[in-house]
RNA sequence: GCCCCCGUAGCUCAACUGGAUAGAGCAGCGGACUUCUAAUCCGCAGGUUGCAGGUUCGAUUCCUGCCGGGGGCGCCA
């Protein structure tokens, strides 16, 4: 169902792509560590006759210390088609890595089932602290994977039936920060809102509304919220309920903007469903499908024959009243995105419930000659909402939801943000107003812009004091050896792979976890390790500046990913 | 009945797209502030990853079946 996703660019084929055959003389180029273990050992494997290097070969960062600073399972992925004994692979492995005298790796051990294992001195870490100060926000964990490929990402298009519910903003969250990491990973991405402003629902909203203004009940079918008897004292239109509902909708909308905007969420294209039937793109699709023969009339309805293109039944394009199905107009929508403004790939985030519209939707997309491979759809998972141990529901038309500009306005936008970022997509997940709106403990935006005001904090101090950050070529890094240090410097490395890992599978929780990760480091430097103050050596000083630095370029890299504001003091 | 997602510590969630001894926060207990912000740090306790098989050198991860929860199966959107 979902498309092809971009390959890691860390493997050791990429690396081979990257550089040619394999051969010892590229590591005489300048590159990070990462990249040389990865040659390294691509070119070790050449050695022993295994040129065919498989995909799942990887170099990693061991979860145990004990295991050293960097592991791969070279040996025991090969080891079946190359006819040996994962450990006898291994040492034979090692053997050559050693012979190889790789810059900063103290010593190679093999261990458990076949685990190459490289130990490194921790200059290494040197070279990550300056790799990120050179980089800068700007470039340290940019990526050029999607070579300008361009993706248009439509999410929220939440119905303009009344305000956004706290599922939106979840969804709508990730979206944008899916948004954001293919950006970042070098795609050209456009942000659009698919604006459902047309059909019964409409006619619903506009009924309820006159109903509202004659004071009568609102029908059992309509919207019951508040927010349409307030529209209903704004309106003085006709009493013509398709120019109600319109004029609600319109006015509906632009709430739903302010909303988006008020967490960072700001659209390229605010796609306009009646605008598709009005421009006879619905028409055209028709017609396009019409030519292919996949479609014939049957009850009085035109029917798509979803069937032969592997949809588990056939589904209605014009209903017997003559009115377009929402699937025609999506249809003709996607045929826009595709064929008239031809984006490479698209990616539409619903929520769960329209689970049911997804098979349509690619046998849809086929049956127009699209390739579904360039179409991918994520399908948000649902929230619930308990308030105190009591349920709350979202549903719209028993207007009993809870605004997202209620939770917006409890916590804050950043909390928002980065509570819908703690959890995958895929996970449906249970949030408890009362807990989250005390802004207790439970909050953990907090625990994270807590790290970075820390981080101003310091920078101010040391202005105050008339302490400069000097060049890093004159800074000695080599007295950076606390664990905590350390532990912050491995955390800053590990940002390149989580960008791309978290952009290839959709996930940007990952990059939650990461940020998360880093506060706790930094957090404990801060304790331990003082940065100014008349104890601290002045050159223990110098490079620890230049630490909280790369960890602050870490921090803004991340948190703008994830579109939550990295404030400079709490 | 069929399809999709999920099931991990008391609670909310992680776990590097198959890696070695499954981690955080909160809640509980006990410690650390004359310091660049204690919204922090340290320690203790907490698990048969729903159950049973299978694939694999290796499974929370992949496959099958069952149990449980959520969502979906409209000429609604």
């Amino acid at each position: 169902m979902s498309g092809a996703d971009s390959r890691r660019p860390h493997g050791l084929l990429a690396v081979l792509r990257l550089h040619g055959n394999p051969s010892w003389a590229i590591l005489t180029e300048p590159m990070p560590i990462r990249d040389q273990l990865t040659a390294a050992i691509a070119t070790a494997l050449a050695d022993l006759g295994i040129a065919e290097v498989p995909e799942s070969v990887r170099l990693e960062r061991p979860a145990q210390p004990e295991h050293g600073d960097w592991s791969s399972n070279a040996a025991l992925v090969c080891a079946k088609a190359a006819g040996r004994r994962p450990r006898d692979l291994a040492a034979e492995l090692g053997d050559v890595l050693v012979a190889a005298s790789l810059p900063h790796v103290r010593s190679v051990e093999i261990a458990g089932p076949g685990f190459v294992n490289l130990r490194l001195d921790p200059g290494w870490l040197d070279d990550v602290l300056v790799d990120v100060v050179a980089a800068g926000v700007e470039s340290y964990a940019r990526f050029d994977l999607g070579k300008g490929e361009r993706v248009q990402v439509e999410f929220v298009s939440a119905n303009p039936t009344g305000p956004l519910h706290v599922g939106n903003g979840w969804w709508g969250a990730y979206g944008d920060s899916v948004a954001r990491l293919l950006e970042r990973c070098g795609w050209s991405v456009s942000r659009e809102y698919y604006v459902n402003d047309t059909g019964g629902q409409i006619r619903r909203l506009g009924e309820s509304l006159l109903a509202r203004r004659r004071g009568d009940p609102v029908p059992d079918e309509g919207y019951q919220g508040a927010y349409v008897a307030d529209l209903a004292r704004a309106y003085d239109g006709p009493d013509d309920v398709l120019v109600a509902g319109r004029w609600a909708a319109e006015k509906i909308l632009a709430n739903i903007q302010a909303t988006c905007s008020s967490i960072g969420i700001v659209f390229d294209e605010w796609y306009s469903q009646a605008s598709i039937e009005e421009s006879g793109a619905v028409a055209e699709m028709v017609a396009d499908l019409e030519s292919r023969g996949l479609v014939d009339r049957e009850d009085g309805a035109l029917w798509l024959r979803s069937t032969k293109l592997g949809d588990t039944r056939d589904r209605v394009l014009v209903k017997s009243d003559g009115d377009a199905t929402y699937l025609a107009g999506d249809l003709a929508y996607h045929r826009d995105k595709f064929i008239v403004r031809g984006f490479d790939r698209v990616i539409d985030v619903f929520g769960a419930d329209h689970h049911g519209h997804v098979a349509s939707l690619f046998a849809g997309v086929a049956a127009l000659g699209v390739d579904p491979g360039r179409l991918e759809v994520k399908l948000g998972q649902m929230i619930s909402l308990v308030d105190g141990g009591a349920a709350a529901t979202m549903s719209k038309r028993a207007g009993n939801f809870v605004p997202l500009d209620d939770l917006v306005a409890d916590i804050g936008p950043d909390a928002t943000r980065l509570l819908s970022l703690m959890s995958s997509v895929d996970q449906a997940t249970t949030l408890d107003l009362s807990v989250v709106r005390a802004q207790s403990m439970e909050n953990p935006v907090f625990y994270v812009q807590y790290a970075h005001a820390r981080i101003a904090s310091i920078e101010r101090k040391g202005a105050e004091r008339g302490v400069d950050r000097l060049p890093i070529d004159d800074a000695d890094l080599s007295v950076l050896r606390h664990p905590r240090e350390l532990d912050l410097l491995r955390r800053l490395e590990e940002l390149p792979d989580v960008v791309v890992a978290a952009c290839a599978t959709r996930a940007p929780a990952r990059v939650t976890t990461w940020v998360r990760g880093l506060a706790g480091d930094f957090h404990g430097f801060y304790h331990d390790c003082q940065v100014l103050g008349p104890d601290v050596a002045p050159a223990v000083t110098q490079a620890r500046l230049w630490l909280v630095e790369a960890a602050r370029i870490g921090f803004a890299v991340a948190l703008d990913l994830l579109g939550v504001h990295a404030p400079e003091s709490m």
